[in-house]
DNA sequence: ACCGCACCCTGAGCGC
DNA sequence: TGCGCTCAGGGTGCGG
């Protein structure tokens, strides 16, 4: 499902369904991909635990949570449950009958329904970070700016000497956090840039509309509800409707919507890439 | 440091 | 129906 406009929406949706609420009980399954943290101690680590608030970081979701302290005093908890959802990574609420996918329910105090994380191929990652651990923690660490932040300037600097395909340095996240690969092909029809060219023939002026277009395609596609192809949903199921704008991903053979030549895809580091060979240079 | 590739996993869709 | 193949929005880890 996820790239940063899908994660988002996700966040925003979720959060009023979450936020203020403890953790009753939770379930995990014995599958050693998705938990990095062992499932027995992400379900002793959640429970009694109070969600404050959810972020994101590039495609990370943190669920910040709290626990009432024993003692009298109260110093924030500051734990945070870390969650990627790979490729088909969903995490929803609403009335669902279980299948072997699902990984995690949690069921939270005064909530209508349970919290599912599903996730068919297992891509997908939970992690548990002590109160002291995000700051350390290498998967964060490592993430570039936001996609939603990106600047001309940032491109720039990080492409400049690079001998890698554009789009293969847009897909690295510690470049630009968030950008996958629909979202990546859309910017780079949008900025007229082929997906194939060396960053670091990429020009000055091409980093500014590149980074404007990564801003404005991403922007777009949270208002939109995110990209529903193949499994994305919303946390209440419901679609999103930004694949209807979808301009290159996904078009390979059908006609340019600016000049009518036909859609090209070739592989860009193991995945595909689409675009115009008129339109983009 | 950087680059390209293999690999992790399951399911859907296609041609035969 | 079933088989074998390709494809799929993710990231990590390896050798060169």
């Amino acid at each position: 499902m996820p790239e940063l406009p899908e994660v988002e929406c996700c966040r925003r949706a979720l959060l009023p369904i979450v936020r203020g609420r403890a953790i009753e009980d939770v379930k995990a399954s014995a599958s050693k991909h998705v938990f990095l943290t062992p499932p027995h101690e992400m379900a002793r680590g959640l429970r009694g635990c109070r969600i404050t608030g959810i972020d994101r970081k590039g495609k990370y979701l943190l669920f910040r949570l709290s626990k009432p302290s024993r003692t009298a005093q109260k110093p924030p908890h500051g734990a945070t449950l870390l969650v990627h959802l790979g490729m088909t990574g969903q995490l929803f609420s609403r009335a669902y009958a279980p299948d072997k996918h699902v990984h995690m329910t949690m069921r939270l105090a005064g909530a209508k329904h349970l919290l599912y994380f599903r996730d068919a191929r297992q891509f997908g990652k939970i992690l548990l970070l002590a109160p002291k651990e995000e700051a350390s923690n290498a998967r964060l660490e490592k993430l570039g700016v936001d996609g939603l932040e990106v600047r001309g300037e940032h491109l720039w600097r990080e492409t400049r000497g690079r001998a890698a395909a554009i789009k293969a340095l847009l897909l690295d996240q510690s470049s630009v956090a968030g950008v996958g690969n629909i979202y990546a092909d859309e910017a780079l029809f949008a900025a007229g840039v082929r997906p194939s060219r060396k960053a670091g023939r990429v020009t000055r002026d091409e980093c500014e509309r590149l980074a404007a277009a990564i801003r404005t395609v991403l922007t777009r596609a949270v208002e939109l509800g995110g990209s529903s192809i193949s499994d994305y949903i919303h946390p209440d199921g419901s679609p999103g409707y930004f694949q209807i704008e979808h301009r290159v991903y996904g078009r390979t053979g059908r006609p340019c919507v600016t000049c009518g030549a036909p859609i090209k895809r070739v592989v860009i580091g193991q995945r595909s890439a689409h675009w115009c060979a008129t339109c983009q240079k």
